[in-house]
RNA sequence: GGCUCGUUCGUCUAGGGGUUAGGACGCAAGAUUUUCAUUCUUGUAACACGGGUUCGAUUCCCGUACGGGCUACCA
């Protein structure tokens, strides 16, 4: 740890389908952290496992980053001086280092095969021993360098033989982790297993992989989901093995995200259990099971989203709720984020969007939801659409609910609220109306504060009060009992249209009535 | 089971040896007398339990309970 470096942190994800939200938070702070101090963000993409890869979920991530304003600064796609970021593509560099750690005598080359290994935990198991690991007590007894007449080991070697590379952990040692979020973990060499290193398929394992690239990118802080915690003493100690441990990166181990409905973290499957997304994107996967719908699609604002997932573990010590990308990033701090899991709760994250949408300037709204009006056969003429934005945006969660909720303003009424009209439809109704829309004919411009006056003075002169006639105006215009105020309503609907609803509910309002 | 991390309103959380334990979401009520929504006001509701330490613990320590994570030639 030397805080005199230059900060380097990375998001390393595995390409094996959608991007979880969860990496998006850990992206989120591994983001936060490096823009806060003038450090740099990296993408590194983890595909050593050839079976789990997916194709087209290193896209995703990109794409999903882009979209959540997170894009890296180093990484695959925008290059950098510490590359490759694939892994895959860094495949000859593990090896050397393995290969180092066995002949400095941390580590060492095993022939076990896969049935030998399920052996041996059956017969642990038998013993009593109920979570059999390969550790220090049995590597004597399995087929490895340690055990082997090194005769037969190198004969093996030289033949061609499958083989992969372990750690040796001695038993007698205590290793202390200092983490930035928990403070000191201690883990006892005894417990840890000779995880693998290297795999038979020449690739490295997680650990290797990660304090080879972590080293060679000189990554200074590892901010990553609390899942790594109880393996980082492993990496400690590759650390050491591989001799750099004066440049160790810091370790912060995030809480996981949990399930709305409590027991354990969030997965993938929760979002179709609740209805929600879990995903930033949607997700096509071979199944139907195995696709879902995004945040985006869902109708979410990529700043929503992020503030949301911020305070999902962390929170700034203020009542400040509100926070864009440049004010999380001043004030977020690694110690302020919590030890302890986090429920994902959806209400929220919709209480978000909607002081967003709010937020957002009424013609980029208008733009957001112009495909949508058009894909109804709706013309999408701009200044119009944020007129309709404007009234419609604090009555919604989201952006794409505005031509449904308000869908009146585009097209006829396609059916009246017929219990609001029974209620409100009385005898001297009709009069009213035919009254006020021969005195509307002759308001020009037709604005809100026009109409309204004009209104007003004719319930004076009667003695009626709006009760008497609004509720019937809004059934006219709208059909629907909630939505912007009537005046408004009529001013962005327009003279020729208003009056003309407003003729024709007469009619059906008798109709409906008899 | 072993190792390890955690535990403040239903949820996200602030706080921290002596507080009316604060805010937000949600929910409920009221106001804004045209609806819905927004906004505002009010209400609802929490320190897991048991021992210590202390004049005093929600706060510090130790247990217990409960919950999470890990326990693959996956990451």
């Amino acid at each position: 740890m030397n805080p005199s470096r230059p900060v380097r942190v990375r998001f390393a994800p595995s390409p094996t389908g959608a991007l979880h939200i969860g990496g998006v938070r850990t992206a989120l702070y591994n983001v936060l952290f490096a823009r806060k101090h003038g450090g740099t963000f990296i993408l590194r993409i983890e595909d050593t496992d050839q079976n789990r890869y997916v194709p087209g979920a290193e896209d995703y991530i990109l794409e999903a980053l882009d979209w959540c304003g997170l894009s890296p600064d180093e990484g695959p796609v925008q290059g950098g001086d510490y590359g490759p970021y694939r892994q895959s593509e860094r495949k000859a560099l593990y090896r050397q280092y393995a290969e180092q750690l066995v002949e400095s005598g941390h580590a060492y080359y095993a022939f076990d095969r896969e049935q030998d290994l399920e052996a041996m935990r059956e017969r642990l198991k038998q013993a009593g021993n109920p979570a059999p690991q390969y550790d220090h007590r049995i590597r004597m007894d399995m087929r490895n360098s340690l055990s082997m007449d090194p005769e037969d080991v190198a004969h093996r070697l030289a033949a061609g033989e499958d083989y992969i590379i372990r750690l040796k952990i001695d038993p007698g040692q205590e290793i202390h982790i200092t983490d930035e979020i928990r403070g000191d973990v201690v883990f006892r060499s005894e417990e840890l297993d000779d995880k693998v290193l290297l795999k038979s398929d020449g690739m490295p394992t997680y650990h290797m992989a990660n304090i080879v690239d972590d080293h060679l990118m000189k990554i200074t802080h590892v901010i990553r989901g609390e899942e790594w915690l109880s393996s980082t003493a492993h990496h400690v100690l590759l650390y050491r093995g591989l001799g750099w441990e004066a440049t160790m990166p810091a370790f912060a181990h995030l809480p996981l995200i949990m399930k709305p409905d409590g027991k354990g973290k969030l997965s993938k499957r929760d979002g179709a259990r609740f209805g929600i997304p879990v995903f930033p994107l949607s997700w096509t996967g071979e199944t139907e099971e195995d696709s879902f719908v995004g945040f985006r699609e869902f109708g979410f604002d990529p700043g929503a989203v992020v503030n949301f997932l911020a305070f999902l573990g962390w929170n700034p010590g203020t009542e400040q709720e509100l926070f864009d990308l440049r004010e999380l990033t001043e004030a977020f701090t690694i110690d302020r984020i919590h030890k302890s899991g986090a429920r994902f709760d959806f209400d929220k994250a919709q209480w978000y969007n909607q002081q967003y949408l709010m937020a957002t300037p009424s013609s980029d709204l208008a733009a957001q939801i112009a495909p949508l009006v058009e894909a109804r056969g709706w013309p999408a003429e701009p200044h119009f659409l944020a007129q309709v934005c404007d009234l419609m945006k604090e009555r919604v969660t989201f952006a794409k609910d505005i031509p449904v909720e308000g869908a009146y303003f585009f097209t006829d009424v396609q059916s009246y609220d017929e219990g609001m009209v029974r209620k409100r439809w009385k005898p001297e109704s009709r009069t009213h109306l035919e009254d006020i829309i021969q005195r509307l004919q002759a308001v020009e411009p037709f604005h809100g504060e026009e109409l309204e006056a004009l209104v007003k003075s004719y319930l004076e002169e009667r003695q009626i009060g709006f009760g008497a006639v609004l509720p019937l105006f809004r059934l006219a215009l709208a059909g629907t009992m909630k939505g912007p105020g009537v005046f408004e309503m009529m001013e962005v609907l327009g003279k020729e249209k208003s009056l003309a609803r407003l003729e024709t509910a007469i009619a059906d309002f008798d109709r409906i009535c008899s």
